[in-house]
DNA sequence: TCGTTCAATATGAACGTTCAAATTGGCTCG
DNA sequence: CGAGCCAATTTGAACGTTCATATTGAACGA
C-alpha cells in the first residue's frame, strides 16, 4: 500500500497552495468555483482523505462522543442497543463519532471520564441511566465538560431549570395512552405492575396509569390502589405477583406494565384472552406479540446532538442548557 | 479550565527535557529510576496526561478498531452487545478504542472501511458475521488493512489455510455437547429444530446433533430425518413446526435447537415437560429457565486481539493467518 | 593520562492539518 | 491615475507528541 495522499500531494498536483485544499474542504465558499473544481477533481484521483488525527491535533476538537456501555441488563439490554445504533447513524451526519467504555460504577465511570477527556478523545459526553444526586453529572459540570443526559436529573423541584442539558421519554404520557386507550376499548378494571417506589421512570410510569384511570374510569370500580401491583424487574417475580393478586381475589380486565420484562412475566399467568401493555418494545415482545410501549430512540439521539451542538458543527459547552421531553408511542399487537 | 498540561510543562517543571518525559511513559527503563520518580511525581501533580491525538499522529496509529453495530438482531442482539462489551474491556487492557460504525449492507460497509481506514481513524477491523464468498474479507485483504473475524471463512475446503485470521465459536462441539448430555439423562427422541439448509452455523449445529445421536442413541429409532426440522429463526414459525411434527405423529423426548427464537417458540408447543435447550443463552431463555448454549465472548473478544495484535503492543499485518475455534457451554436450567 | 565505551539525557525535525496574518491582483471611485 | 478596497490565494507557524540523532559525563583499560 502507497504512503496515503496528504493536503500538500493534492495542493502540488493542483497547481495551488495546502490552504487552499483545505478550504476546498473547510470553507468551499471561499474558494472562486474554477479552482474548487480543479481541486475536488484532484482529491478524488489521488483518493485523498484528511488524517482524522491531523485534524483532531490541529482544531484541538475529537469530534468523537464517549458512551458508556452498560452492563447487560436483562430483556431490555435491546434498548441500549439501538439507541447506540441511532446515535452512530446521527453521528454520521453530524461528522461525529461514538467511542465507547465501560465502566464498573458511577465513580469508575467518572475516571473513565477524565481518562477521555484528559486524553482529547473525546469532545464530551452522552451520560445514561441518570438517578437521584447523580455524581456523574455534578462532576461533569464542575469539570466544564460538556455533556447531555439520557434521563431527566431526578429530584429536582423543577426539571425546566435543570442544571444540564437532557432528554427523557415522556413514560408517563405513554402509558397514560395505553391505558386511555384501553378503556376506550371497554376495558375497566385496567391493573399496573410497577417497580417498588421510589423510582423514578417507575413512578412516572406509574402517574400515566393512574391520569387515566381517574380521569376516564373509576365507575364501580374499587380504590385504584388494589389494581397497582410491584415487584423487582423479573419475570418470576412478575408472574408470582400476578399469580399472588388472583389469589386475593383481584381480577384484571387489562394489564400496563412498567416493563417488557413484567409484561412478560404477567401475560404467562394471565395468558391470552386479557391484554397486556410492556415497556421498551423488545423483540421478546415482538415475537409473542404482546403490545408494548416503544421509546423513539432515533430521536432521542437526535435531540442529544441537537443540545450538545446546536446548529454549529462543534460540541459546545451549551450555556443555555435545554432539554426535551419526547413521547413514546404504543404499538398495539394480538 | 486551565489549558490541559504538556510534555513540555512536565519537562520544565521537572526539569529535563521532552523526550525523558515520553520516555518515562513509554520506555520507563531507560531512565534512571530516580529521574524517573521526580518525573512521575510531576505528572501527577499536573495531571498530565497525554494528548491522544498527537501521539497517534506521530506514531501514526489510531489504536482504535472499528466494528459494525449491525442492525437491529431479533432476540439475540444481546449477543453482540456482550461481545462488545467484552472487546471494550479486552481492549482497555492492551490500550485500544473500539469505534463504531453503522452500514447498510456489505457494500456500505467496505465503503466506511474505506473511510474509516484512509482517515487513518483505525489500525483495523473486527468484521462480524461472515458468510460465503464474503466480499468484506476479500476487500480488507487486497487492500492491506488488518483485521480478524468473528465467524470462520464459510465455503474454504481447509478452514486451517484460511487467508485471514478468524475466531469463531464450535457450534458442533456445543450440541454434540447438549444432546450427549440430554440422551446421557434418558431421553431418546431428541429432535433438532434449526434453519433450512444451507447455512454456515446452521448446519454445524446440526452436525453436532447428529454427531451425538448418531454415536449413542439410535436403538430402535426411527430415522434420524424425522427428528430433524427446520424453519426460519422466528418464534411463531417455531411454534407452527413443532405442531405440525406432532400433528405427523411425531414425538420428542427433548429438543436441541440453533437458537433461543426458536428454542422459545418450541417451548410454547411442548410445555414444561419435555427439555428445550436454545442457543446464545439470551437473557429470555435465563429469564424463562430454558436451557442454553453459551458462547465465550469473553474469549472471543480476546482472542480477537491476540490474532490482531500478538504479543507486541500493536496492530500489524498478520503474515501468519491464524485462528481460534472455542468452545461453547451449556447451560442447564429448569 | 587519554582515548574508548556506554548509559543517560537532550536537541531538532517531523507527523498532516488548520489558524492567523500576509500577499496578490483586479476593480472602483474621487 | 493613484489610493483604497475586496476577493482569492499563499505563507509561516503551531497543535503535542515521538523518532532519529547528537551530546554529555562518568567509568574503564592500556
Amino acid at each position: 500500500m502507497p504512503r496515503a495522499a496528504t493536503v500538500a500531494d493534492v495542493a502540488a498536483a493542483a497547481g495551488v497552495s495546502r490552504q487552499t485544499v483545505s478550504n476546498v474542504l473547510n470553507a468551499p465558499d471561499v474558494v472562486r468555483p474554477t479552482t474548487r473544481e480543479r481541486v475536488e477533481r484532484v482529491i478524488a484521483e489521488l483518493g485523498y482523505r484528511p488524517h482524522a488525527s491531523a485534524r483532531r491535533l490541529r482544531t484541538r476538537q475529537s469530534s468523537t462522543l464517549g458512551i458508556r456501555l452498560s452492563q447487560v441488563h436483562g430483556i431490555s439490554g435491546a434498548v441500549l442497543d439501538r439507541f447506540l445504533h441511532a446515535l452512530v447513524e446521527h453521528g454520521d451526519q453530524r461528522d461525529m463519532r461514538i467511542l465507547l467504555f465501560t465502566a464498573a460504577d458511577p465513580d469508575d465511570e467518572i475516571r473513565q471520564f477524565a481518562r477521555l477527556s484528559d486524553g482529547a478523545d473525546v469532545d464530551g459526553f452522552v451520560v445514561t441511566g441518570t438517578f437521584h444526586d447523580d455524581p456523574r453529572t455534578s462532576w461533569l459540570r464542575e469539570h466544564g465538560i460538556p455533556f447531555v443526559t439520557f434521563g431527566r436529573p431526578w429530584g429536582l423541584s423543577d426539571m425546566n431549570a435543570a442544571p444540564h442539558p437532557w432528554v427523557d421519554v415522556d413514560g408517563r404520557a405513554g402509558l397514560r395512552e395505553a391505558t386511555t386507550e384501553l378503556l376506550a376499548r371497554g376495558h375497566r378494571r385496567v391493573g399496573f405492575l410497577g417497580w417498588p417506589s421510589p423510582s423514578g421512570q417507575g413512578d412516572e410510569r406509574r402517574r400515566g396509569w393512574r391520569d387515566a384511570m381517574a380521569r376516564d374510569a373509576m365507575r364501580g370500580v374499587p380504590g385504584l390502589d388494589r389494581l397497582d401491583l410491584a415487584c423487582q424487574d423479573d419475570v418470576t417475580a412478575a408472574s408470582h405477583t400476578m399469580a399472588a393478586a388472583r389469589e386475593r381475589g383481584i381480577e384484571f380486565d387489562a394489564l400496563v406494565c412498567a416493563s417488557d420484562t413484567l409484561a412478560l412475566g404477567a401475560s404467562f399467568v394471565l395468558g391470552t384472552g386479557i391484554p397486556v401493555v410492556g415497556y421498551d418494545n423488545t423483540p421478546v415482545t415482538d415475537a409473542l406479540g404482546i403490545s408494548s410501549v416503544e421509546q423513539p430512540l432515533a430521536e432521542v439521539a437526535g435531540a442529544a446532538f441537537e443540545l450538545l451542538m446546536g446548529p454549529t458543527g462543534r460540541v459546545v459547552l451549551p450555556s443555555a442548557t435545554g432539554h426535551r421531553l419526547l413521547r413514546p408511542q404504543v404499538i398495539w399487537r394480538g
